[in-house]
DNA sequence: TTGTAAGCGTTATCAA
DNA sequence: TTGATAACGCTTACAA
């Protein structure tokens, strides 16, 4: 790689000139400026990015630590992050804790050396099942800022970014009570363990209160045979009229059991899942979902975390990301 | 963040015997490294990756440069590279090309200023239509090690980490042909412009040639609705008793069809589709699958490229990984 | 066993 | 308008 000095030794000019010259500084003359520049551009060179990292202390790089990636909200997340942090000329170093607490320990640790400006940070499932995010508070005593999405801690004050869990799914049901009329309406959920989870129930379970309706609850994350689970639900309890799910997997499912059990879908029960940019193609008939934003979801945080990092009275801030419910065929 | 200077002048000595004393050089005596160790572990120093980067002219890095990552197969080799470049300690900068050439194009040149030590690509859908790849030898010839993956490009000589796409599906064919006698067998796909989709559907041509049938394929990638697409042929071609998808959504929708058209699964009509991880969870009848191996492909990948790195005389080398015929109920 | 000094490739200050 | 020099934080000959 041609380096600063290189060109200098060449041109029978100082560094500091070959720097301020391809720099457009004010201080050089437009003949200098021309031949150095002419020579850079012969020699392909850059600028090295390290030494200037170094120079500068800032790295232009965002440190961002996800839970697993082949969850489509994460993969989406992800999508919207590296587009946004792209735009305003970051780097994102890229970490999965695979929802373990320790890898994300090691992640975090690993990266507070100095190659990372901040962090983009969902926490993994076990961190949150267990309680355990000092990791998370060290590296914030550290100066270093953190933006938590979706997966919050709310003892942990720093900027998040967070979805209407409660809200998206009070709404989807009360859509299904108030304008299809549902009565015996169905709640499956694979991540009942999770925050996001317990809060999506809850919005399920105030929205059928208020209807003075029973609350029927399906938990599956530790369940082998989902299908079946959920077929023997039906065929025990065939007054069931309509069914929500509350992640990408557990609602396609249900249709498919659904039918299976001799169901008309819509006719004699609706569905509303969770899902993002292809749910909708992978069941018969297309299913109706919340339609988390997550693109979104990774453009404010990217946003936020900037902010952060540029200016210097930030104040902490949480933003919540609204849903929306997108109809497909599997409601009337 | 806590500096070698700061920790030599507390503790009264100088930076080099500080920095050896933390590497525990054999120069050092034991009790001088104890003082040190004692002071970095009290103010939690850690070295600045940045300056260790600087001085030994490597980054520990690669260059991640993804299509997407909303499609699962690649969400899940990134999960392979990320895990397996964590374990040799390397770090990963991950761009996404959103299948556009000159976001491609961008990264690349973006990163070959000595953020990264090499890269694993999977080029972009427009820059293998259009055949542009020159960008990518700009890079090798800069003396930066290249790898690619999956989508790779015949003329540039480099490592190459593949799937067995040809004859895979050749044998899933077959396995349709042979074992179970289908004698009207469909392909759909919505990637036959890919160079993987090119070499899939060569696979199944060949198979069907061997036995003497007739090839239908249902080419989707510039359909607008999929479902109505093959629900028509099929209602049309009543004879059809299997499908192949080389891809992971046409699969499941060609099942949902088929059942729509009274189709009993696999009784009249057996489907093998690709997938991945949870692919078989979302269709029922559970879909049989091409098994991919995306994380095993991430983890060669890493390993290729790190040895690349490493040795010297390094010579270039095509990994092909095998994929797997999955069978679920979808087939007999 | 410890310390001095040079150097990685930049940028910035100050002097010429 | 240009150049010499120091500095970012670290490692490593080499000198003491």
């Amino acid at each position: 790689m041609t380096t600063l000095k290189e060109l200098a030794k060449l041109l029978n000019i100082s560094v500091s000139t070959v720097s301020k010259a391809l720099n457009d500084s004010h201080e050089i003359s437009a003949t200098t400026k021309r031949r150095v520049n002419e020579l850079a551009e012969k020699l392909n060179y850059k600028p090295n990015r390290i030494a200037q990292q170094l120079k500068s202390n800032t790295t232009k790089t965002i440190g961002v630590i996800l839970p697993t990636v082949t969850n489509p909200f994460f993969a989406e997340v992800l999508h919207g992050i590296e587009t946004n942090a792209t735009k305003n000329k970051y780097d994102i170093i890229v970490c999965l804790s695979d929802e373990s607490l320790t890898k994300e320990q090691r992640s975090l640790e690993l990266l507070s050396n100095g190659s990372v400006d901040g962090f983009i940070i969902a926490v993994a499932r076990e961190s949150q099942v267990l309680e355990q995010t000092a990791h998370i508070n060290t590296v914030i005593n550290n100066k270093i800022p953190v933006l938590m999405f979706d997966r919050v801690v709310n003892e942990i004050t720093c900027d998040k970014v967070v979805v209407d869990d409660f809200q998206s799914v009070f709404e989807a049901t009360e859509y299904l009570i108030k304008t299809e009329q549902r009565k015996h309406i169905l709640l499956v959920s694979n991540i009942e363990e999770l925050s996001v989870g317990k809060l999506r129930i809850k919005g399920y379970q105030k929205s059928i209160e208020d209807a003075n309706l029973k609350s029927n609850v399906l938990k599956l994350s530790k369940v082998d045979d989902v299908e079946k689970h959920i077929y023997n639900y039906l065929q025990d309890n065939p007054e069931t009229d309509a069914i929500v799910s509350i992640d990408h997997i557990t609602g396609i499912i249900a249709i498919n059991m659904a039918k299976k059990t001799g169901k008309n879908i819509p006719k004699d029960i609706s569905v509303i899942g969770f899902g993002y940019e292809h749910t909708q193609l992978l069941s018969s008939p297309k299913i109706s979902i919340v339609h988390q934003k997550a693109y979104e979801i990774g453009e404010m945080s990217v946003k936020l975390l900037i902010d952060n990092l540029k200016s210097e009275d930030h104040k902490v801030k949480t933003i919540v990301v609204p849903s929306e419910l997108k109809l497909g065929e599997s409601t009337k």
